[in-house]
DNA sequence: AGCGGTCAAGTTGAT
DNA sequence: ATCAACTTGACCGCT
């Protein structure tokens, strides 16, 4: 059975996403009152987000990471109790889950590029730690079950940049350790590169066929396929593209708004498996696939009681 | 309503 | 040196 991903946004069914900038929140005469009205905004988006996937037969949705606008930094920093709407929110969140188990659609989220948890800069380790326990906190009350983060930088040196995430990895929460996973990328990091990380730290690899593509090891897309599913206890999570100007274009790593069917891997169409649907016509290019993959026959998800 | 400048943050490779 | 790419342009002040 494969479950598709949504991630993030929509491209035609008005649902929006708010989020704020810091210059913005400081030179506004309440920021808090500010703040928490676009977390409930955000919210009344999430349940209608969750309503559309579930209608849609979309299994799984990515939450993107300004959902608590400027949580995590030092100069904000704040809980939902330490706002105005805290009540409405904490309500709210209550039905965001409820609605979230009673679909039995999956959610994750995707921490952007900021967070680089290898980094030989004590700044910034602290704060991609800062950014994932924001993460967890959010996590918690959604049952958010992954937390994707890529390798990070190689500043020269490969190994011993794996080597400094496996200490950071140390430094983290178990709130964060049971959901943070890895991704292979389409610079730096191949699948090759982290599965031996992914063993030793029991981290789940988020496997990326696209960023493989573009990025090769000596391991096929079926060798690769097989061994991420072998990081997981859970369901595995995989991330889909295709390329802007098709694979003979220049920059391959460019999405495209859609997914070429030729480019979903074929070992996968038997496996038990949610595959994130980076596209950038979003919602559209889902259900398209949706629709490719039912045309042959794939067994696809379709709601809680499936 | 539409437009242009601005927006916290990291790292890499193309130009 | 600058910039685009990355999960994603969105937001705000001005006209």
């Amino acid at each position: 059975m494969i479950r598709l991903g949504l991630c993030c946004m929509f491209r035609a069914e008005p649902i929006k996403f708010r989020t704020s900038t810091l210059a913005y929140l400081g030179r506004v005469k309440n920021p808090f009152d500010h703040i928490s009205g676009m977390i409930i905004e955000n919210l009344l988006s999430l349940k209608k987000s969750l309503e559309y996937c579930y209608a849609h037969s979309i299994g799984c949705f990515r939450i993107n990471s300004q959902f608590f606008p400027a949580c995590s930094h030092p100069d904000w920093a704040y809980t939902i109790d330490d706002l105005p709407g805290s009540t409405k929110i904490f309500a709210l969140l209550k039905e965001c889950d409820a609605l979230r188990n009673q679909t039995g659609i999956r959610l994750t989220m995707h921490p952007d590029q900021f967070i680089v948890l290898n980094s030989s800069k004590k700044e910034v380790v602290e704060r991609a730690i800062a950014e994932l326990n924001y993460h967890a906190y959010l996590a918690d009350f959604l049952a958010i079950d992954v937390i994707n983060i890529h390798g990070g930088g190689v500043y020269g040196d490969k190994k011993q940049a794996l080597s400094r995430f496996k200490t950071h990895y140390g430094l983290l929460s178990e709130g964060v350790k049971k959901r943070l996973t890895v991704e292979n990328d389409d610079k730096s990091y191949t699948p090759a590169d982290l599965l031996p990380l992914c063993f030793d730290l029991s981290i789940p690899l988020v496997y990326d066929v696209h960023h493989h593509r573009c990025l090769k090891d000596h391991l096929s897309v079926e060798e690769a396929t097989e061994q991420a599913v072998k990081t997981w206890n859970r369901e595995p999570l995989f991330h889909l593209s295709s390329p802007l100007e098709g694979w003979e274009g220049s920059r391959t790593e460019r999405h495209h708004d859609f997914i070429a069917s030729d480019d979903f891997p074929d070992n996968w169409k038997q496996l038990s498996i949610t595959v994130e649907v980076e596209a950038k016509a979003k919602e559209l290019a889902v259900c398209k696939l949706k629709e490719e993959l039912q045309t042959e026959c794939i067994s696809l998800w379709s709601g809680a009681s499936s």
